[in-house]
DNA sequence: TGTTAGCACTCACTTAGCATGAGTGCTAAT
DNA sequence: ATTAGCACTCATGCTAAGTGAGTGCTAACA
């Protein structure tokens, strides 16, 4: 029993059939709606073997037949066809590019908001993250009559500012010496690498100002810590309300308690990052409340080592052609605009 | 036809049956359940008052009856009880305390977290906000090769760092100059108040480096918008799902709407911001999608004009006594945290 | 005059039975 | 190899009857 053509043909009609309207499909259904010439009998006998092989199942003896997990992979594997942008999305997403977005957790939301209201599925998007674990500057500023602030930089530009509280507040001209020497004593420094010897040169260092010594530390902590801690931006969950797959609310409940955990996400999102597009269908998933969901995702590329990724989840029948080619021109309008963003103070 | 005390011990009685089972409330079981020493006949006289005083109403006839929003009302206003929190509830807040909780948004998550982990409802809470439109400090510090980095922060300690590309990078001594000029020129500035004259001024100042003109008023420009922009935190948004008054999905699924659209929530918490408690019930929120829900919001200070709020959103059978014992609470361990977030670090 | 027992009535909810229709598998004819 | 025909399965929708929780009303009682 071989997957011949009219095998391929029978099973494509099922999925698209599936796919538009999430009822089981049967032969009768398929012949009279897709023209392939043969009678709806010839048609179940070729489902019976469909079944056989393990691309269609039914959910109930005597109902029509769905795809399995495994049909949706030569689905997306080999028989569904690449769909281009329609020019309505194409401006969609061109309305996220135009805006003056500036801020990087600005430009996540959008593009999640975007991607979302586009596929109506849920989306989510992880900020780049390239070399964070090293120190690429460190530097002190006078705040005001109580407190210094101290902001660190990693060699991929994340930063986070420290306010530091202090019994006395040296002068300006101080504060900035102290800011060069920690920078000096700092930059390049992965946070493993500062053993016990610089920190005691630095309580030296910082004399009458030692008190400084452990919110700095401390504070390298967070920052390494935060840096480690990738940022997830999600869209569009209550999505997941309008399928008919999660009309059993106990099982929208289960997906909105994972979504809501964003450690798996975040892990998915990592696991996904050494490929251009990924696509996890079903029991594929390793995560137990999205064996009934399809995840796929998509990676951007800032430079070689410098990647984020945006993904969607939905349910197994869901539409794989359109979300592949929205996510494929989410990632290039990404990349567009994250080496634009810092390029544009240029000239804008 | 008075509301006198037998009245209201009924009608206590159905809202608290009402609430612990979210079913109708009969005469028959306030008779059975609660010994008022009356007969169900002459609860069910009282019961019909009740109803014609508008405090309580039949979901459809011969059902038993619920609380009406009037009902809730006078419950919140004059009989609930003061509850206290239970150890293990205090236990549970502690713990959001005893961990160092160095950053803003770190403790926000924890505790809108907590909130929602204790209250089984979805809360949320806005980070704390004052003297935002002034600023406080305003620095450039070398970042790169290629790029500087503009340090922005308000009279309330929002900050926000942005990166400049450059043509030509000036060197360190260049760019704290260039740092210390701009502080001078802009600290203590609200925006509107940055007129031709100083910028023309400021374009002189930077010479060579003018370039740096636009971005810098671009990033000023953006940190406002930012600032004024209130930042939120929700969570537990899938407890909704588990309250029988959202079994019925598109009911969820317009909720879930509005909670994603932040600028409602914002909004809400904006105008609850001068009301220490503040309790909303079911008609009396001003949304379409939340008529029957219950919102709840309480407000902590760090001083007079540095707010932000907390709050939570039900079904408009709630427990209001625990909720409102909860974020009482939590107000109380926010304003410890926040106060000791910078101090900490003097003897942490 | 307030309270209570009794009774008729209402209405949501459950269950069973039946009809319907979409769909299958099998068989025999083409 | 294909197809028409037929028996069979099973989810779904509809109706009718039964159940039970609850009310409102009335008449009797303290």
């Amino acid at each position: 029993m071989s997957l011949n053509d009219r095998k391929i043909q029978i099973l494509q009609a099922i999925i698209n059939d599936y796919i538009e309207t999430a009822e089981p499909v049967g032969s009768r259904t398929i012949a009279k709606k897709y023209n392939l010439g043969i009678s709806s009998a010839t048609i179940r006998n070729e489902m019976s073997d469909l079944e056989e092989m393990g691309f269609i199942m039914q959910p109930h003896a005597s109902s029509g037949r769905i795809p399995s997990d495994l049909g949706y992979r030569l689905y997306v594997d080999h028989l569904m066809k690449k769909r281009e942008l329609s020019l309505e999305e194409q401006g969609y997403l061109q309305s996220v590019i135009s805006r003056d977005i500036s801020q990087i957790d600005y430009l996540m939301e959008e593009t999640a908001r975007v991607i979302s209201s586009l596929t109506n599925y849920t989306s989510f998007i992880s900020e780049p993250v390239g070399q964070r674990a090293r120190i690429k500057q460190i530097r002190l500023l006078p705040l005001d009559m109580v407190s210094v602030l101290l902001v660190i930089v990693t060699e991929d530009n994340f930063m986070k500012n420290h306010v530091i509280k202090l019994g006395v507040v040296p002068d300006e001209d101080k504060i900035f010496e102290i800011g060069m020497y920690l920078n000096r004593a700092f930059q390049g420094c992965a946070l493993q690498q500062i053993g016990r010897e610089v920190i005691s040169r630095l309580q030296i260092q910082l004399g009458e100002y030692s008190e400084l010594l452990r919110p700095i530390l401390r504070a390298l902590q967070a920052t390494m810590d935060a840096a480690e801690k990738v940022q997830l931006h999600m869209s569009g969950a209550r999505n997941i309300l309008a399928f008919p797959e999660f009309s059993d609310i106990s099982k929208a409940k289960s997906l909105f308690q994972t979504l809501e955990e964003k450690d798996v996400l975040v892990t998915l999102l990592e696991e996904s990052k050494s490929n251009d597009l990924q696509v996890l269908i079903g029991s594929e998933n390793t995560v137990q409340s999205m064996k009934d969901c399809s995840v796929i995702t998509a990676t951007y590329k800032l430079s070689d080592d410098t990647r984020g990724t945006i993904g969607i989840v939905g349910p197994t029948r869901m539409d794989y052609s359109q979300v592949i080619s929205v996510l494929n021109g989410m990632v290039q309008n990404i990349e567009k605009v994250l080496r634009n963003l810092t390029d544009d103070n240029r000239d804008g």
